[in-house]
Order: structure tokens, then sequence, then C-alpha cells
RNA sequence: GGAGAGGUGUCCGAGUGGCUUAAGGAGCACGCUUGGAAAGCGUGUGUGCGGGAUAACCGUACCGAGGGUUCGAAUCCCUCCCUCUCCGCCA
């Protein structure tokens, strides 16, 4: 949430962030909206003060046995005025509130200034793509041929955009989820945990999926479930509403967790395979911290998403959203791209992001170090998308057979399995 | 899903319309006392919003959530959520 006190002072700053997004906002009209309520909120709290004066002393009149029918006449009128007043602040409390939850945060200092995902800054490459020496196929070909990977048995399962995968290539997830929780929990110092896949709408409003991308999601009708669309909604609203000691801090924690999301508005794109689907697994990383260590976090966290795709020797590369693409609670995110063979390309396979203190807003999420409560930074990671590391493994460990080795790092998480073959 | 009992501050716990701007206790912080500690004594101890200098302080709201009745609600009424016990159903 949007810090109306920032927005206050500097009006400009505010303005200049938005302009770099490319969001139009009417910050005019919030800054009214703003000022009318504080205006009726002193009206009302003074009114307020005036009838509980009155009303103690109705109170001792009546102890005393005294008449006080004169005081509480007067005090009727009193109080059609405040009804009057609570109604008009209620309205612009409602106002303010739904102009502050659809301003998104704004982006850092040092984020590539530009339009959209064309302008995103290259920051590192790992590895390299490998050299086949015959046609490669992509991840459908090969796990269709394997006949492993069946979207049509899918299709007839639930619909479009979801997939059936057996044998090996079922496996293999289940081992690359075990493979990362693994390492995020013994090596990176991640606490596991294990939340709901569904939840309320206070939680989506609390990471910022609501009340702005609701088409994005999907609601369980007759109830307030939302399937979740990432793990980082359950898990960031762990601590919504606390006020946390600063010993706590940092808090790390790790999940995973099965990923829903309708897709609306994204007819068309990547309609073949694994890479856009209604459901999909994720490992994620969401961490707590103290405001001035959030950015040295997001290098670690960013580091440990890098380390899974080493471990399972993908190349990669890393980079920097620029304005225009930043998610809307991000002030800065990391995308790793993954190498697809099949594709010829690099594609997203975890996004990393420091929000500093914009979800802890919209969550309160609080910690204590002296008399005021702050506000901490949150962070969150993909660490990685499960079904497209499967990808990335059909396609980068494939043979000129159609059958797939499975990275030395992943095969004591298979049986031992060296390679995949049609089964 | 059905029946019943509950939800009060960091915690325990009192409180069924007005000296409650939430009693009392525990915890915590600071001070006194002590050779040191414990005990004892004293003081303080929440959050949001508005005003004010980003102070002191003042006002206001908050007793699961949201409405309502009333001059006045932790207390009465309505709706919802959650927890516990029993039954049913299931994994």
């Amino acid at each position: 949430m949007f810090d109306i006190r920032l927005l206050r002072s500097e009006p400009d700053l505010v303005r200049a962030a938005m302009e770099k997004r490319h969001t139009k906002v009417d910050l005019e009209g919030g800054l009214e909206i703003d000022a009318k309520r504080r205006t009726l909120v002193y009206e009302m709290e003074q009114l307020r003060a005036e009838q509980n004066a009155a009303s103690q002393e109705i109170g001792l009149k009546k102890r005393a046995k005294e008449d006080a029918s004169e005081a509480i006449a007067a005090m009727k009128a009193i109080k059609d005025k405040i009804g009057a007043l609570e109604e008009q602040v209620r309205e612009v409390d409602a106002q303010l509130q739904s102009f502050l939850l659809t301003l998104p945060n704004m982006p850092a200092e040092d984020v590539p200034l530009g339009k959209d995902d064309t302008e995103n800054r290259v920051e590192r490459v790992w590895g390299e793509p490998g050299k086949f020496d015959f046609e490669v196929q992509d991840h459908v070909a090969l796990g269709e041929g394997l006949g492993l990977l069946d979207f049509e048995c899918a299709a007839k399962l639930a619909g479009s955009r979801f997939c059936l995968s057996r044998g090996a290539i079922a496996q293999l997830e289940r081992a690359l989820i075990n493979f990362m929780l693994d390492i995020h929990t013994r090596e990176h110092g991640y606490m596991e945990v294990l939340p709901p896949f569904m939840v309320n709408s206070d939680s989506m409003q609390g990471t910022g999926q609501l009340p702005k991308f609701a088409e994005d999601l999907f609601k369980l009708e007759g109830t307030d479930y939302w399937l979740s669309p990432t793990a980082e909604v359950p898990v960031t609203n762990i601590h919504r509403g606390e006020i946390l000691k600063e010993e706590q801090l940092p808090i790390y924690y790790t999940a995973y967790t099965p990923c829903f999301r309708s897709e609306a508005g994204s007819y068309g794109k990547d309609t073949r395979g694994m890479i856009r689907l209604h459901q999909f697994n994720k490992v994620e990383m969401v961490k707590f911290v103290r405001p001035e260590d959030s950015w040295e976090e997001l290098e670690k966290l960013t580091q440990n998403a890098e380390t899974i795709l080493q471990r399972l020797e993908l190349p990669y590369r890393v980079v920097t959203l620029s304005t225009g693409d930043l998610g809307f609670c991000a002030a800065k995110t990391y995308d790793l791209e993954v190498w697809l063979p099949g594709q010829d390309a690099y594609r997203e396979i975890s996004s990393c992001s420091n929000c500093v203190d914009f979800q802890a807003r919209r969550a309160n999420i609080r910690f204590r170090r002296g008399k005021k409560p702050e506000f901490v930074h949150t962070l969150n990671g993909s660490g990685l998308a499960v079904g497209r590391t499967a990808v990335a493994i059909l396609e980068n460990y494939q043979q000129e057979d159609g059958s797939v080795r499975v990275p030395t790092a992943l095969q004591p998480y298979m049986g031992g399995l060296e390679c995949i073959t049609a089964g």
C-alpha cells in the first residue's frame, strides 16, 4: 500500500515514479480526497469530544437522581450531526482506500528505465547453451515422444492449459521439489512451510493481488476462497497484522505449492506445452527483513535461486526488469531466465523481488526496536518454478534418440536413474 | 452439516447500559532497597487516525469482524468469522 504521507509531502517524487512505470493515476484527485477526509474527521472528532463530555454529565446527574432530560434532548441534535459526518467519513475513507490500493509501488533508483520487457537489463550470464549435432526437439515433442507428457488427456480431464505427466517425468517434478527444498532449508537457512493452497480476500489484498488483479485469479464460487497464484500469498500473509520482535528478523521461509492462474489476457501466448498453464508447481522463497537489510537480502535471495540452476547445470542469465515491466508490488525485480534449446531462447524461470515496505503496509507487518513499530521489508522469489525447470532439463539434456539424461545432482532424488527413456 | 460452550490488553482474568478514559494479577522496563541476587516498595507499560514541530501533549477510535438500538454499548439486538466439546461425515 502506498504511504499517503509520502504523497502529501513529496507529490512530485511520486508523480515521477508513476511516469517511469507508465502508470496513469490521478494524484491530485487522491490528494483532494485526503484533504477532504482530514477536514471531516477533525469536525467529527470535535463533536464526539463534546458528546463524550455531555454523556459523562448525564451519567453523573442520573446517579445523583437529578433531572437530565434537557441535556439528553440537546444531545439528540448532536447525535444526528455526528451520524451525518460518520456517513461522509466512511465514504471518503472508502474512496481514499481504493485510490491507495490501486497505486503501484515506486521503482527503486537503480531500476532501468523502459517501456516493457524489451528494455530489461542483462546483469550476467551463467553457463553456455549446449551444442547439439542433431536437430533439437522442444519439451512437448520429447515428452510426448517418451509417452510421458499427455496434453490431450489433460484437456479431457480439465481443459486447455493443463498437463498430465506420467512415470519418470512425474517423478522428475517430485524430485525437483525435494531437491530445491533440501537446498534452501539445509544450505540457505530457510524454514520450510506447507501453507493452505486457498486463501481469503484479506490475504490477496495483503500481497497486492486484490483489488486490482482479480481477473488473473480463480475464485471458488459461493465462498471467499481463492486459489493461490503463488506461495508468496499465503506465506507473506503468515505475519499479517503482527508486530514482530527485532530479534526475530530476518525470517526466511520456503514453501512448495501448486500455483493457479487464470492467465486471462494471455490468449495466444505460449499455447504449446508446459510454459504457461492454469496450474503449475513452484518452490517459493519469502523473506521478512529489517529495512536497511533488504537490498543485500535481495542479492542473496537471487543467489539462492541461481544455486539451483547451477547445481542442475542449466545455462541461464539474470536480468533486471525495467520500470515498465516491473510488477505491482515490486521496487526492484531480478528475473532468472533459463536457456531453452527447443525455443532457442532464454525463458523466465524465477522472479526475485524486493517489495520494500509496500506489502508490509498493506498486510500491516511490523517489528519493534524502539518506541514506534516500523514496517518490515518483504521479499519473494521463485526457487524455482518446478514445471519450467522440468522443461529446461528435458530440452537441455536431450539426446539424439529422444531420451533425456538426468542431471548428476538430481540422480539421488530419482532413485539413481541416469536417463529417462521411453517406457 | 447438527447441538452446546466460548472469543476481553504481552499473558491470565473480572466486568450484563453511565464514578470502566477496562478492576485485579502475572510478565516486562526503569527506579528505590541490597555486599550481590531474590523478595519487597514505587513508577511506567498497546495500536490506528486527527491536531501539534517528525516534541511534550491534546482529541478520537479500538474488548473476534461488521452492522443496529441508545443521549451513552465490552455490556442489549442482528449477521458473519474463529476456537473448544459432543454427534454425523470423511482422509
